[in-house]
DNA sequence: CCGGTTTGCTAAACCGGTTTTGTGCACCGG
DNA sequence: CCGGTGCACAAAACCGGTTTAGCAAACCGG
């Protein structure tokens, strides 16, 4: 009365074929150890039934899924709200493409990065913004699986792909210090964990670099002036309405990422004010729309493809060779691109350098 | 001398504590069916042994994969190039993520979507700008794999997602008609399948769209006037470039995504053309930048989120369900939005109606 | 005190393949 | 004519779990 299991099994085409199991199975695999006339005769009966192995039963005997995971500490529909992480998983999908591998997206599950890992059926994984402080790391290794950090240098034995977020960060701060500004604010993206803001975190680079800039022209970027939010126009939006509810004036805006930079000339033009006129903005990223909206954004590129590229390639020299590798670790470009949305500070908010504090 | 496999097995827990594999397994699934005590001791041992259920085996044995996946008849990293499919990614990600699902991207392995499928380890699959033209669909449907297609409602007893792009198309064409254009130029997408344009597909629905508004007020637009590309601001480059080479001087131009009508934007203003003041542009997603380009894109709306979303729950109900569930199908609601990258027809392009052909 | 049910666990079968080992037969040189 | 080698396939073990069937001891009402 059940209708039995659906799809044809290795053992319905052996018994259809009069073979064995070992025989179908060889006919697929290494048909060069059968006889030609029964490879062929063994391949019809199978289509002819439409049987394909099944993908579960061959991961499980071959101890391989070639599939590589990435895994974001976020839900993946913020992430996804991000043009960056688009871009980057275009430079993962080349690569993992290129080598024959399927891509597996792991985001917490019912909250629990951890429990979502265990479910993962992946040769390795490529984490994007997890740093040591995520337990998970932990578990991973423990787990045996190979990983690659992305921008987070901090495991030594794992491979690592990073930008330069200091020198990107300090160049475009350098450069807004250059037009006289002196009061700025800074946009930060959300640190992954709930649990503080990560020491070793993206934010916190490129904030040292923002703040470096500005101790050369005797100016200290206070914690006040500093908001993060979700890497968004949303964010980004909602970064620019508390900083003017807290009664600060900045003459330029720092961002973090190009989405929140974006979202942020959007609450500024609601405010009534002007871009570059009365309020620069500078984003982080150089997304492929960065030059096309209005004013074109000035902002710090970084090689967002080439840095899913190689963190999949790191990652696939060490998941295809057996023995562990020395981890890679690279390091990319950044560098600032000057746009439409930044310029002189206005005239009426000039002042002498001594002037303040 | 072999250090033996790398991660502990059930079996190696069961020994340490004593047990049987099924005691293991129960402590882990079941505990209720275990004295409390024995449960206990159980994980505990386990996890001083670093022990997590494999992944794969479990699949295996379950039946299920708490995957989904979603197919692209195209490479990811032209996919994800296109601004449009992360959103769509967002609305598939919160929907699974919701239901406690990971997913898998799938796209043609070695240029063969087929083997790519029978590698993918999914309980059902998301198919977006797939047709019935494409003989995976019988494939899949012949593994026993749940489908839903978006984008193409060519299978009756499968569920679908799609939107109402004649609808749309139409209200674009009828706009840019009604501000006086009658010297337009399409910009489609390119079909996912090389052969030739499927009759079924988003590109000739939306044609179909154009054209009917355009019939309405006399004007024909012939196939020279219609240039197909991928769907990503490089090829709104290209295909401006294409249109302007073959001699053409449109006075609008229709894309049929946000992204390739950026690219126009961006080409057209190499040729020092101002939009809207020469030329028109309107584009098709409402992508979230559309607000933001220079100038502000008018364009189709469609709730791309919510297609993803809505395709995942239909995709959901059949996979939990044994039974085949009456498969759904949703057409979701398109608009036009009107922004600034539209306008009246030039002056010195004004023709009366009656004058073309 | 006895037959029957419940409790707590185990042995064995199973999921659907791959891989190792084994076997019958043809072939082949000595 | 005979032992050895190679070929084409089969039998059985295995991958790492879950699930079913089963069994001994504890419990329980009469």
């Amino acid at each position: 009365m059940e209708p039995r299991t659906q799809r044809p099994r290795i053992a319905d085409v052996a018994r259809e074929a009069g073979v064995s199991k070992t025989a179908v199975s060889f006919a697929f695999n290494s048909p060069d150890r059968l006889a030609p006339e029964t490879a062929t005769r063994i391949r019809e009966v199978a289509d002819q039934l439409g049987y394909t192995p099944h993908p579960v039963a061959r991961m499980l005997t071959q101890r391989q899924t070639m599939t590589i995971g990435v895994l974001t500490p976020q839900a993946l529909s913020v992430i996804f709200s991000n043009p960056f992480f688009g871009a980057f998983s275009e430079g993962v999908a080349l690569a993992a493409e290129e080598h024959g591998y399927g891509l597996h997206f792991i985001s917490p599950l019912h909250g629990s990065l951890a429990s979502a890992m265990t479910r993962a059926t992946v040769d390795g994984v490529v984490a994007v913004g997890l740093s040591d402080s995520h337990p998970e790391v932990e578990q991973i290794r423990r787990a045996g699986i190979p990983i690659v950090l992305v921008d987070s240098s901090a495991l030594p034995d794992h491979g690592s792909v990073e930008v330069d977020d200091i020198g990107g960060a300090q160049a475009a701060g350098a450069y807004i210090a250059s037009l006289g500004h002196r009061d700025v604010a800074v946009l930060g993206v959300e640190p992954p964990a709930p649990g503080g803001p990560d020491p070793e975190g993206v934010t916190n680079r490129r904030l040292h670099g923002y703040r470096a800039a500005f101790a050369a022209v005797g100016v200290e970027i206070g914690d006040e002036r500093v908001v993060v939010g979700p890497a968004s126009i949303d964010g980004g939006i909602a970064a620019v309405e508390q900083i003017w509810a807290s009664g600060l004036r900045p003459t330029a805006i720092l961002a973090m990422s190009d989405a929140m930079a974006i979202g942020a000339m959007r609450a500024l033009h609601q405010l009534r004010l002007d871009i570059p006129g009365d309020v620069s903005v500078v984003g982080f990223d150089d997304i492929d729309l960065a030059p096309h909206v209005d004013p074109p954004l000035t902002t710090v590129h970084q090689p967002i493809r080439r840095k899913g590229e190689e963190a999949v390639r790191a990652l696939l020299t060490v998941v295809e060779r057996r023995g562990p590798a020395k981890p890679e670790h690279r390091r990319l470009e950044t560098r600032l691109i000057v746009r439409g949305s930044t310029g002189p500070v206005p005239p009426h908010r000039r002042e002498v350098a001594a002037d303040r504090r």
